[in-house]
Order: structure tokens, then sequence, then C-alpha cells
RNA sequence: GGAAGCUUAGCUCAGCUGGGAGAGCAUCUGCCUUACAAGCAGAGGGUCAUAGGUUCGAGUCCUAUAGUUUCCACCA
């Protein structure tokens, strides 16, 4: 006995029923199976302290349609699940709850901080992954990893020694970003810069060996403390005889060289510039240049440093302006411009990065990037949309070494060792070590890495490596790498390298770019603004399909997107469309009837839509290759409301209601397309399409691992197609007719067909009455009907004889006007085809069909004109 | 300072390698036609930002301009 599907499309009844039966079922598990051809995707792994959000949800579908689709397509499918540890902002949040609880990180040591990190995760590093299987992502659950675990450890431990054992990795005294809230530094990649509007102060500094002073001007003066030289451009003539002086630094009374060296712009400011080495990466390398001293002046939460007690204490901006006050006392102050200028900040928690000179390590890159820059290049790996790529070389070409040690306890511990006997350091996988020179306990280095150290290697370390698994072989590379852009420079780009680097492979062929998800008001949706839209509730209102089918369709690979609850809406409602006509279908089949195939003979309607699907599942499959997501998911909405809805389960009407034989065939039909439309559907909507296959088959099969519809030969009919589309129009033309002249569908007319199609029409005549209102139809070569009105297409003239409701003005009017219409296009198409050079270059087969739309133009005229005769005698 | 995207119907956006402009929503008209009013049948609405160019043919390719968004770099 068939189950019943319910009155309306409750996806709440059955969504995560199915999601159920399909883990039961081990549908997600990925094989190794060397008969198939493996498709790999590994996720993007969301941070364990993330929430899912709209962009989450976007990532995942694009991921799962990829993924169902080549699963239905024959290959051997990995969806590789997992998470991220997030090193930063996971500290920052358990750093945040001890601090409500009176507690500081140094309170509990490391170990305690970490046991606390652990059990954090362990209580919420699960919720993300519990709200992606409410999307209907078929990962692979069984192979779900985090970054922290102990292979992927294993893997980070493994490059960072093969890197150091190559240079790639060195340790050293530089200039780096340092967030003064989150106590560590950041990468280049995590600086953010704001646009702020702050002061520009002259100051003079007095020359040391005579009267005069240099005048120079600076956006922070606290800096002034640290300042161990003053630049000029050695080329500026008004500077050149003050280098190799000194000049007196106020306040401060420190004697300090004028040196002179190109980084100074002469255009900007005075020409002079104040060089501060230990606060400035441009000061920095000049102090390089030419062996200055660096002065910290700062401790690590950007206080002024015990050295100088006036300011000791003090915040860095509190003593800006204590230090201009000072200034203007001791008439060092000459003026104060306003000056709007770039701050660089921590992308995680917003506050002014502190340039700062310290021991960190860092990958050199200049070498590594190469390959990769390479591999994209040369077309290895691509970039869809491919204009990504340029961003990318943007980037790599430009790339700096990349500071991965930060300051922080959660992360992947860097694996050096120091003894503080005799200073010697190693680099070793074991946890523990022994001084190689004096035996003794070597003590490790205090700092973890970078996140992205870890996220670099997620391609492989995920697999296996640097165990040789069958995995690793099987799957890798992976093939599809889906994100979005904010991420190519953080990540992508990274993984390129270390999979090159490391495999000797690219890590994935195709890096598919989708854009944000914006409010309704194409506002970035962000925690500040409050306007974010939490997809979970997005589900529970309109189901998991909706959102998914609203995410896939309508937008560009690589566009941003508006999210809007209309859209959504609209989804929810093409899902009760196909969930209320798979219930017509079900409802006059037998109990007992068997799916078997197409039946043997198929009426002209039958092969029209055959014929019709057959071409969507061909431009379908050629969409997704092309990663044209949205406009597939479009062309399977329209065939399903248009072409099957609103035609052919209306054409298979009157064949249902008559019973028997035909009845049975019509059912076939409406079944085998529908099974079809069901399954070119799944990876777009899988829980609406998995509930009626399993009521509509009530077999033991699951959509799922149903085999994805392809383009096949023997389903083409084209030339029946054609035909039927010549019903088709003449049915519009009619309904057209009746609109215009206010004739409501209940009353009823004769339809006088006059054609030269008199088969075509007389065996579609049903199709007149039920669906062009039609009380009886007649078809003949020829009528004489002056009275009627007339609908007109190229094949035919229709006749619809309604007396008292013609009015023979009204009628000419509407008859001139399609007149005009018909001229446009012969117009159109003769000026076309009477070019000399359109006919001699154009393809042939343009030439043809061209042609060919102008003989129906013209028939199409001359029907108008027999009516208009007609009309007028 | 460098680079990229966007500009198409009232709104939100599609438009694949150049071959007579599309969807959803909104608007208007008429319909409860026994799958669906979360629906059906129709209608109106666009010199595809502007100006040039290439081409038989340009929303689509090239150049410039304007508006807008974003990325990268960064001047003290």
């Amino acid at each position: 006995m068939r189950k019943e599907l319910a009155k309306s499309y409750q996806p709440k009844d059955f969504e995560d029923r199915i999601y159920q039966q399909w883990t039961e079922k081990g549908c997600f598990k990925a094989e190794v199976d060397s008969k198939k051809e493996p498709y790999t995707i590994v996720i993007p792994p969301p941070n364990i302290t993330g929430q899912l959000h709209m962009g989450h949800a976007l990532d995942e579908t694009l991921q799962d349609i990829l993924i169902r689709w080549k699963r239905m397509s024959g290959y051997s499918t990995l969806w590789l699940p997992g998470t991220d540890h997030a090193s930063i902002a996971t500290e920052a949040k358990i750093v945040e709850a001890m601090r409500k609880e009176g507690i500081q990180k140094d309170d509990i040591g490391r170990d305690g901080f970490l046991e606390r990190a652990w059990a954090w995760k362990k209580q919420y590093g699960g919720r993300i992954v519990e709200q992606l299987k409410k999307l209907g992502s078929s990962c692979d659950w069984s192979r779900e990893r985090f970054t922290m675990d102990e292979g992927c450890s294993k893997a980070v431990k493994e490059v960072f020694i093969k890197y150091y054992e190559k240079g790639l990795i060195y340790r050293g005294e530089r200039i780096i970003n340092w967030c003064p809230h989150c106590l560590t530094s950041i990468s280049n990649a995590e600086v953010s810069y704001e646009d702020q509007a702050g002061h520009f102060w002259h100051l003079r500094y007095p020359l040391s060996d005579c009267y005069g002073y240099v005048e120079l001007a600076t956006t922070r003066t606290e800096t002034l403390l640290g300042d161990t030289a003053v630049a000029v451009n050695p080329k500026d003539e008004r500077y050149q005889q003050y280098i190799g002086k000194t000049v007196i630094l106020p306040l401060v009374g420190r004697e300090i060289p004028v040196v002179g060296d190109h980084y100074v712009d002469m255009e900007f400011g005075t020409g002079v510039v104040k060089i501060t080495p230990a606060h400035d990466p441009n000061d920095f390398e000049v102090g390089l240049r030419h062996s200055l001293p660096v002065i910290n002046v700062m401790t690590d939460d950007a206080k002024i440093t015990e050295d100088y007690p006036a300011y000791a204490g003090l915040d860095r901006f509190e003593a800006r302006k204590k230090i201009v006050a000072d200034l203007e006392a001791g008439g060092y102050l000459i003026k104060v411009e306003e000056h709007a200028h770039n701050v660089g900040t921590c992308y995680r928690c917003g506050t002014t990065i502190e340039p700062r000179v310290s021991l960190q390590w860092f990958v050199k890159m200049a070498d590594l990037a190469k390959p990769a820059i390479q591999a994209v290049r040369s077309g290895e790996i691509k970039f869809v949309p491919e204009r990504f790529e340029k961003n990318y070389f943007n980037w790599m070409e430009d790339i700096r070494d990349w500071c991965i040690s930060r300051q922080l306890w959660w992360g992947h511990r860097i694996p050096a060792f120091y003894c503080d006997d005799c200073g010697e350091m190693i680099v070793t996988k074991d946890d523990h070590a022994v001084c190689p020179k004096c035996g003794k306990e070597m003590r490790q280095d205090s700092d973890t890495l970078d996140t992205w150290f870890s996220s670099a290697l997620w391609p492989f370390s995920t697999l296996g490596w640097p165990d040789k698994t069958e995995d690793l072989k099987y799957f890798y590379p992976t093939n599809t790498l889906v994100t979005g852009y904010d991420i190519i420079t953080f990540w992508v780009s990274r993984m390129i390298v270390a999979g090159l680097a490391h495999m000797e492979e690219k890590p994935f062929d195709t890096v598919l770019i989708h854009g944000l998800v914006r409010d309704e008001q194409g506002r970035k949706m962000s925690k500040s603004l409050g306007n974010g839209i939490d997809p979970l509730q997005v589900i529970d209102e309109y189901g998991a399909d909706a959102l998914r089918f609203m995410l896939a369709t309508g937008n560009a690979p690589g566009n941003d997107m508006r999210y809007s609850d209309d859209k959504v809406k609209s989804a929810r409602n093409f899902a009760n469309k196909l969930w209320n006509a798979s219930r017509f279908i079900m409802m006059n089949l037998p109990d007992d009837f068997k799916f078997t195939g197409l039946p043997e003979t198929l009426r002209i309607e039958d092969k029209w839509i055959v014929d019709r699907f057959n071409m969507l599942a061909k431009e379908v499959g050629e969409n997704l290759d092309k990663f044209e997501i949205g406009v597939a998911s479009a062309k399977i909405y329209d065939f399903i409301w248009d072409v099957y809805c609103d035609w052919y389960i209306e054409l298979t009407k009157p064949r249902i209601i008559s019973g028997g034989q035909t009845m049975a065939d019509a059912q076939a039909v409406l079944v085998w397309v529908m099974r079809g439309m069901l399954k070119l559907l799944h990876p777009f909507m899988p829980y609406i399409t998995e509930e009626i296959w399993q009521v509509l088959t009530d077999e033991e099969s699951m959509i799922i691992l149903e085999n994805y519809p392809v383009y096949e030969e023997k389903y083409c009919y084209n030339e029946e197609a054609k035909q039927f589309e010549k019903v088709i129009s003449a049915i519009r033309a009619i309904r057209n007719c009746r609109t215009e002249m206010n004739v409501p569908p209940s009353k009823k007319a004769k339809v006088c067909i006059e054609t030269v199609e008199g088969e075509l029409f007389e065996s579609t005549s049903i199709f007149f009455e039920k669906l062009a209102s039609a009380s009886s139809v007649e078809v003949s070569e020829k009528f004489d009907m002056p009275d009627a009105v007339t609908a007109v297409t190229d094949s035919a003239r229709i006749f619809i004889p309604m007396e008292e409701l013609v009015d023979k003005e009204k009628e000419l009017a509407r008859l001139q006007k399609e007149k005009e219409k018909a001229q446009k296009d012969i117009d159109f198409l003769s000026k076309k085809l009477s070019n000399e050079g359109f006919l001699v270059k154009a393809p042939e087969k343009l030439v043809e069909v061209e042609k060919a739309k102008l003989k129906k133009a013209e028939e199409k005229m001359e029907k108008i004109n027999q009516s208009i005769a007609g009309l007028q005698k």
C-alpha cells in the first residue's frame, strides 16, 4: 500500500527523519573504490567558536550540490568535514569567560588553561557540526577531523620541521603587528586598515651643535620617546647640510643623528621624518640601514614603560595627549593640523595595532610562492570565476614573509626547544628535548602557531598525511574547493603553497569562489549591526530545501547576494508546487502500480515532454560542469513549474479521467518524467525529493543513490516536439483573444481551426476543449467565418464564433495591432536576410533558422490579412 | 597609489563561448477550472549607465567617462 503525502508541504515533518535515514544507511560514507573515479571536497572548516551563519549556509549548499551531483553521477565521492581550532577567536572566548569568573590566564597556568579550552571545545565544538547537518550536508561524518586532533597535529610538526630543516622557517627579531588586546602578534593579512581622523603635529627638534632646529610632523607623538634618528632625503637640498649632524630629542634629551635615506618623501610634510625603529615598520627598515638602536617604549598592553617615569604606565593614547601638552609647554609644538590617516586594526577585536619589535618565527615565502604562482598561471589550478586569479597573483607576487608565531596558548605549540644553560636551540618532533650539547632538559618555545598554518595543510592532513594512507592515495588531490573571496589570501594561497611543497601535487584543481550573503539592504551581516539572519530560524520556518534553493539560485559565482525573506518564500512555494504535483500523480495511481519505464507507444504530447526533459538533462549537466549552479537550478525550476505542471499535467488530465490503458500510459509518462525531475533537483533540494521519491516509487531505493539524468539519444523527439509546440501556441493564442475580449473561462465557445496541419490539430482537439475553453472543435483547411474572433499563429487561423460578443471595429483594431507586430517581424528578418554580409559571414545554420522564422512570420501575416479582409467584407 | 567588480523592468537579480532582452517579487485584469490561492489564465513595464570602437550583427568583446562597491599597498 502506497504511503500518502500530507496535503501540503511541511518540511518539518520529514527533513530530520530523512537525514537520519541517510546517515543510518551510510549514504555519505566514502569508499576507496578503484573502479570508480574519486571526487573530493574538503570542507572549509568552520571555527569551533562559530554559530552557523548565512555565509556557511551558502558555502555548504554549494558543496553539497556538487557532492550529491557527483555521487549520483557515478563518482566515489568524499566530502570531508571538520572544524578549526581558531586559536585567537577561541582563546579570546575562553579568556572572556574566565574574566567573568574573575580568573586570569596566569592564575591557572598553561596546563590549566588548555584543560579549560579542551573542555570548551568538547562542549561547544560540536554545535556547528550539528547545525551543518540541518542543512542536509552529506559529509562523511565518520572521517570528521579537527585541526588540533592527533593526526593534524602530527602533520603540523612534520611540516614545521621540514621547512625548518630546509631553512624556510627562521626565527628573528622583526617588527611585527602586535595586538595589545589579544596580546599576540598577528600576520599582515590579519590587519585591516581603517580610515580615522587624527592630527598631524608639527614639532621642532633642536640641532645640538648650533642654534636652529628641524621641523617635522608626526601623527603619533608617543613614539617620540623611542626616536633614535631623524631622516631626510639625501637629495633634498634643504636638508643635505644636516646629514651627519645630531639633534636633541625633545622631552627626552637624547642626542640622535640626522640620517639621509631615500625612504623620505621630499614632497610630503616637511620632508623630515622622525625615526622610531621599534614602533614603525618603515622606520625599522631605515634603522637597519643605518644601524640605529631600537628602543621599545611600550609594554605588551601598549602602556609606556618604566624607562620614562613621566609617562610610565600611561596608555599610548593618554601618553600621546600628555606628550603633546608637554611639547607645547616646552615650546616644541609648532602647529597642529587635522589629518585623516589609515590605521591598522586587529581583524579580530578591532584594537589599533602596535607595530613592535620582537622575536618571532617566520616562513620565508618568496621561493615557496613561485611554484604556487605557476600552478595557477599554467591553468593546473583554476579559479571560478577566473578574475579572482588576479587577486591571487597580486598577493603572491608581492608576498612578505609570514609571521607564524602567536603568543597564545590555544594552538599548535612551536616544536622548538631552548637550553637555558648553553643557549642551544633545536627543533624536534619530541615533546621533551634534552640539550644535545650539555644534556640538560630543554624548555619548549612558549608560542603557538598561526591557525592558518594548520589550515594550510587541511587538504592532505585530513587524509592521513604524513602517513601514506589509502585515503590519501585515492582522494588526493581533491577536486573542488568552495570558499568565499575573503579568504583567498589567508587560506587558499597557503593551501596551494603547502600542497605543492609537501605533496608535490596541487591540493585541488578548481577553486569555486562565492560572494557574501548580505542583508536586505545590501549591508554586510555583522554582529555589531545585529542584522544577521539565523539560517536555523529560516530552516525552521521554511525548510532547509527552500533556504538551499534560494541560496543556489539567481546569483553568479563570486558575486555577493542579498538575502530576502521573499526569495526564500518563493523557493518554498516552488517546493510546495512540486509536492502537490506529485500528490496529483499519486492520487490517481493504482495501488498495484509498478513502474516499468515509458509505455511502448507515446503520443505526441508525451514525446514532447520526454524530449523537453531530455534537453533539460543535457543543459543542466553542461551548466553544472561549468559550475553554473544558479543557471542550472533556474532551468530545473522553469521546467518543473512551467513545462511539467502548467502544461504536461494539464494535458494528461483527459486521459487520467478516461481510465483504462490510456490512463495507464499517461501515468507511466507522468511518473517517468517526475522521477527524472526529482533526480535532477535532488542535489539542490535533497529532502523533498527524497521524501517524494520514496513515497512515489514505493521501493526500498533512495534517490540519493540513483543515477543523475543525462541526455540520451533514444529520448530525442525533436520533430514531434516542434509539431506539438504548434498546438501550444494555438492554445495560447486562443486564451489571449478570450482575455482581451473579456470572455470568462466559464463561457465556452466553439473553436474552428483553419490549418493545413489537419491531422495534428484533430488529434489534439481535446486539449482545446480542456485548456482553451472550447465547447467543440472543428478542423478544416478552410472556414468562412467573418463574424468570429480570430486567433492567429503561424500554423493556424482559429475562429471563435461568438457573434454576440464580436465588435467588428474592436476586432479589426485588434487584428491591425497583430498585423503591425507581424510586419515588424518580417521587416526585421528580411532586412537581416537581405544583408549580403550576414548571408556570407554568418553560420549557415543560423541563416537557415532565420529563413525559417521569416517563412513563419509571412505565413502568419497572410493569415492575418485574410482575417482582416474577411472582416471588411 | 594599484587592481577588480557592479550599473539590465518599480525592487532583487539571471543572461553560458556575440545571433531578435529573462525570472522572482510588486502592479493591473479575469478565475476557487476537484494537485496546488504557497494556486491558474492573461497584461503592462527595459534606447541593457554614457560616449566611441571592433563586427554582417554587441546587454555580451575593446577603449574612455561617470556613479557605486570591494580588495591590495600605504606617507611620517
